[in-house]
DNA sequence: ATTGATAAGATTGCATACATTATCTCCTTG
DNA sequence: CAAGGAGATAATGTATGCAATCTTATCAAT
């Protein structure tokens, strides 16, 4: 009858998808996300649904309250501070791993990365300029080479954006124009010092540029009567 | 009719027993786990297995196989080589803000932990050790107060049984014997530089336990032709 | 004897249906 | 008029059934 029979999504993909939006700031913090109205959305059940859901929120996305359903995450202010630490602690021995093992295609890898950031700036795709921005690091992540290293970075990058959403100004890029560039050339240079260097003072402009100070909409009721 | 009702088992206990399992050596790597079965063995039905199994996935502990079941993970040396240099990365920073943070009452958690731990060696009572072996770790990271870093460790201490089990000689225990007493001697002691020492000597007495030379016999075709 | 094909059996993947719980509305009551 | 509660509504949690896929057993062929 209709144009095209719309392929059904894998659980993975629904997942994906979601973060995407996350990511894209097309889902907002604390938004609820209904089964049922994912589910006929991605043309799934809501089985399906729900185990993406449940994915996610052991990703730290999704936030399940037990009989009412899944909301998109809402970090805390102590929970930012803890990530940027981690982030602090993990992403300096992710670049001196990638030093260690980086070759010509990894290194081929990372200027196509700073192209298409380049090309999408010029564009001003914003979209697609929060992704990119992201991706940056979750890229850096699988160069390393340590399994359980890439998939926290793939964890907290969605949550800095959902941070970002929280407490900057929307306008603001994700990552500072061009600190990823000078970043890649210090890795080509095998600069591990001055990479490690760059790579702190860009979390702190990330960080810096949160208004952390401000109150907070979300409390959490559960730990405070705990 | 028959005694008691049992409880019907929630889907994070199911995981939690699972994970236990694993942890006391009850399940070894590769096993397969069968829906169905596990289904009948905690009263339930299907679906909260499989929600549980899949959350142990998402932990790394068990490896899903589409269309084929889950199986207990079967960690290469090259992933039992990124686990303990993670260990090594993040336990001193959960050190480190352990000794900032540490009240009375924390020293009071970490002591009854070395007591109970003592206890079940003079009872031998082996499973209750390698799971307080395990547990004195996660102790530390709740301790620390960085709940990425947290969840993180709570990952990577049943991957590590599971890699004890596979590599070891299963009598080793999964911590050499009083190392423990003396970190939280250092802990005490807000002696950061010793504590960072002996966790990091503690972790080479552990993976230098480990066989890793020797055959493997998972072998990780998919990769392989990658 | 080993390899390859085929059919029966078993298991997973998914959707639907039902039970349970929370939320909302409206009514009663102080 | 505000506060509290009962019923209606909607959403989630769980179980079951069916379709698709894989595994195993049997047997023919080289």
């Amino acid at each position: 009858m209709s144009s095209i029979a719309p392929p059904k999504p894998d659980i993975a993909e629904i997942a994906e998808r979601i973060t995407t939006a996350v990511m894209e700031h097309r889902l907002a913090p604390g938004m609820k996300l209904a089964e049922e109205r994912l589910a006929t959305a991605f043309g799934v059940s809501r089985t399906k649904v729900r185990q993406a859901l449940t994915a996610l929120s052991r990703e730290g996305l999704v936030k399940l309250h037990p009989n009412r359903g899944a909301f998109v995450t809402s970090p805390t202010v102590e929970e930012t501070l803890d990530l940027f630490a981690t982030r602090r602690l993990i992403e300096p021995e992710i670049l001196r791993n990638v030093i260690l093992r980086a070759d010509k295609s990894a290194l081929r890898l990372l200027h196509a990365h700073l192209a298409a950031e380049e090309d999408a700036r010029r564009r001003q795709a914003r979209r697609l300029i929060i992704k990119l921005s992201g991706g940056f690091h979750v890229l850096l992540a699988e160069l390393a080479g340590n399994s359980f290293l890439e998939k926290l970075m793939a964890e907290l990058c969605p949550l800095t954006c959902l941070i970002i959403a929280l407490y900057d100004a929307p306008q603001t890029p994700a990552c500072p124009d061009n600190e990823h560039e000078e970043i890649v050339l210090a890795i080509e240079r095998k600069d591990e010092a001055t990479a490690v260097r760059l790579m702190l003072q860009h979390l702190d402009h990330i960080q810096s540029a949160l208004k952390l100070g401000e109150a907070k909409p979300d409390i959490d009721w559960e730990t405070m009567f705990a």
